[in-house]
DNA sequence: AACACGGGGTA
DNA sequence: TACCCAGTGTT
């Protein structure tokens, strides 16, 4: 507003005209739904990473009512590897509520989008402004950092009283027209010159009102995230394989990570992964191959998977193809939502496996087993 | 207010 | 290795 929207958002246009992206494939063509699906996609994910992702999700779905009537394990299947899957899963009912609540389209309401599963005031913001060029505010990443910036607020911006002074300044920049063309703009300079490391000063069209130019502080604002060391866990990982080759997989609960994906099963110890094999495969725990273990980062601890194979199983009657626990072709595999370091490890010991027919539990050494 | 929630990229 | 990235939901 007045002034201050002067000087931020028409060198921004101007800038975002010439050197901004026009060519992102949410923006061609840019309907609600498509729009709602991207900034669900880039929620702490980077656009290199969202593109053939949503490329692939909006030809398998491309309407709302389309994502409303798939069931959720193509949903969760067309987001395995992206991460973040309750995205996937609150997109799935915030559709089946569009197609409900409001006709089978986005609404065109900042309080009925945010009232949406996965929706918060951001993407509410995103929608209105990119779809419909409503006059809403956005706080990403991007924009957090270009404002702390230039405005040179100080704090991690993770702090409430941080970003509230972030989303008072995001509100009073707001132009009174072009709100689609701002909002990309923005994430546009996040993005390509006012990038966390090195960012490109002498090409920014916002550097002459810039506090943290002229401060020289542009390398430390906005302040970092408090550090902290991460904590590791450990599981032990079932890789049952029967005569045919396929694979014994379990869904995950409805809670915590990888809610709801298909992966193999996991015991947290020695004791409770004999305990599954007994109930679920009889006898034979002592003829699995323990094979080399698979680190994996989350944003908040190392996970060690330690894996133990066992080929040729015969299942008790108890393990049957249900909702829970599938025997699945390796073929099928891409059918179904995999935790990314689950789906790499299957399809190198799915792809590696020597046809093995001619030992089958005849032990191998551990240390030269298939790499995951 | 603090924490939970994935995965890939980069210095 | 450590940190970052187009946030939201739960407690």
């Amino acid at each position: 507003m007045s002034r201050a929207a002067d000087a931020f958002a028409a060198p921004l246009l101007a800038w975002f005209d010439a050197h901004g992206r026009h060519d992102l494939p949410w923006q061609h063509p840019r309907s609600p739904y498509r729009v709602w699906l991207s900034e669900v996609m880039l929620q702490q994910t980077q656009v290199r990473v969202v593109v053939p992702y949503f490329e692939r999700f909006v030809d398998a779905l491309p309407t709302v009512a389309a994502l409303a009537a798939a069931p959720l394990d193509d949903v969760l299947a067309l987001w395995s590897g992206l991460g973040y899957y309750a995205r996937a899963r609150n997109l799935h009912a915030a559709a089946r509520a569009c197609v409900t609540q409001h006709g089978g389209d986005l609404p065109r309401d900042f309080d009925a989008l945010v009232a949406l599963p996965g929706v918060g005031r951001s993407t509410a913001g995103a929608i209105l402004a990119q779809a419909w060029g409503d006059r809403f505010a956005i706080l990403d990443g991007n924009v957090k950092r270009v404002l702390a910036r230039y405005h040179g607020v100080d704090g991690w911006p993770g702090q409430s009283a941080v970003e509230k002074r972030l989303w008072q300044l995001a509100r009073e920049h707001l132009p009174r027209s072009r709100l689609a063309d701002y909002t990309q703009a923005q994430m546009d300079l996040g993005a390509t010159l006012c990038t966390r490391h090195s960012p490109a000063c002498g090409d920014c069209p916002l550097r002459p009102g810039c506090v943290a130019h002229a401060q020289g502080r542009s390398d430390e604002l906005p302040t970092s995230r408090p550090g902290k060391t991460l904590p590791t866990r450990e599981a032990l990982l079932l890789l049952l394989l029967d005569a045919e080759g396929r694979v014994l997989l379990q869904r995950r609960p409805p809670t915590g990570v990888w809610a709801q994906l298909w992966s193999l099963p996991e015991a947290r110890d020695e004791a409770e992964a004999r305990d599954w094999f007994a109930r679920h495969a009889g006898a034979g725990f002592d003829g699995g191959e323990t094979l080399q273990a698979i680190p994996h980062v989350f944003s908040h601890y190392r996970f060690v998977m330690h894996p133990r194979r066992w080929q040729g199983v015969v299942a008790t009657p108890c393990v049957r193809d249900d909702d829970d626990l599938r025997w699945v072709p390796p073929a099928a595999l891409r059918e179904l939502g995999i935790p990314a370091p689950v789906r790499r490890f299957l399809e190198a010991s799915t792809a590696m496996r020597d046809n093995g027919r001619h030992a089958s539990w005849a032990a191998r050494p551990s240390s030269s087993g298939d790499p995951p």
